[in-house]
DNA sequence: TTGCAAAGTTAGGCAGGACTAACTATATTA
DNA sequence: TAATATAGTTAGTCCTGCCTAACTTTGCAA
């Protein structure tokens, strides 16, 4: 089994190619255009991307051309997607926050929480869905529980 | 009530306020050396940033000096600190994570995660803590829930 | 098949945040 | 009180990531 050398992907890039998978998902191609318009930022910091992208062995691309993913590239779009869902699935569904904001925060947080966080997170939503089904129903008991005052949780305590 | 305008920081800039609030606690005074040793940071980008935070009104800062912070630099480093401690609790104790990685998530997701995430986490805590009191030990059920294996997660769900 | 709009690239610039090396203040202590 | 170690600052560089403006390719329509 041989692990391919985890690369370190800074948050800008990360965004890059989780929009590039997104898009094949959606319409079959990625092209810089919406890539560009997906990421909010101008053509030619898609061109720059790209560049570093190809460079790190993650995305084919050549100039003109569409863009896709190299197997490694999916392979890295697979577990920011993967945590992307997550997150969002317990901002929205266990916490109870709105889709819009849920969604924001997921975009962000992906980028800074650890394989181990995630994946007790994923054991997490499965334990309350669990709880779901057999009738104990955490979810609603959390909404009913909101409706309480806050605590105190501003000393340092490290 | 005047609501002062509130600051934008960079995760950088917020770092720096973190880290003068609790040199501050520890040891009454916070100095350009403890402040860049703590950070790991070299003296120089400490000189740099306290020029930034004293632009911004959060920090009284004169070369050469002590650095405190002021009333607004002390409110946002309060800010900080609350998101840190909540999400290294939530971590820690909720999912289980081991100490010291909970410690560094937080560090890295507190510049990440807006108030309402943080307030229902807060909520959420709470709720949790309530239930171990209740005797019905959520805590203690999601441990044992832990050995479980995985679902999937790994389609878009935007 | 040429001719133009849309897509993409290049060049050049700027801000944030970090670094090292060299210099300056401060403080301690002999 | 002068010498020196320690703390702090300055100057200059680098890298990432973004931008605009100008230029080049591509592809479609007349």
């Amino acid at each position: 089994m041989t692990k391919p050398d985890k690369i370190e992907l800074s948050a800008s890039l990360e965004d890059y190619i989780e929009a590039i998978f997104n898009l094949a998902l959606e319409s079959n191609v990625a092209r810089s255009k919406n890539i560009a318009e997906r990421l909010n930022v101008s053509k030619s910091s898609v061109t720059g991307a790209l560049r570093l992208l190809k460079d790190k062995g993650l995305a084919n691309y050549e100039p003109y051309g569409y863009v896709t993913l190299t197997e490694r590239g999916r392979g890295a779009a697979a577990e920011i997607v993967k945590k992307h869902n997550i997150l969002k699935f317990f901002f929205e569904k266990v916490l109870g926050v709105e889709t819009d904001l849920a969604q924001d925060a997921a975009c962000r947080a992906e980028h800074t929480l650890g394989p181990e966080i995630i994946a007790r997170l994923l054991s997490f939503i499965e334990f309350v869905t669990e709880s779901n089904k057999d009738g104990c129903r955490l979810t609603d008991q959390f909404r009913e529980f909101c409706g309480k005052p806050p605590a105190a949780f501003t000393e340092p305590q490290n």
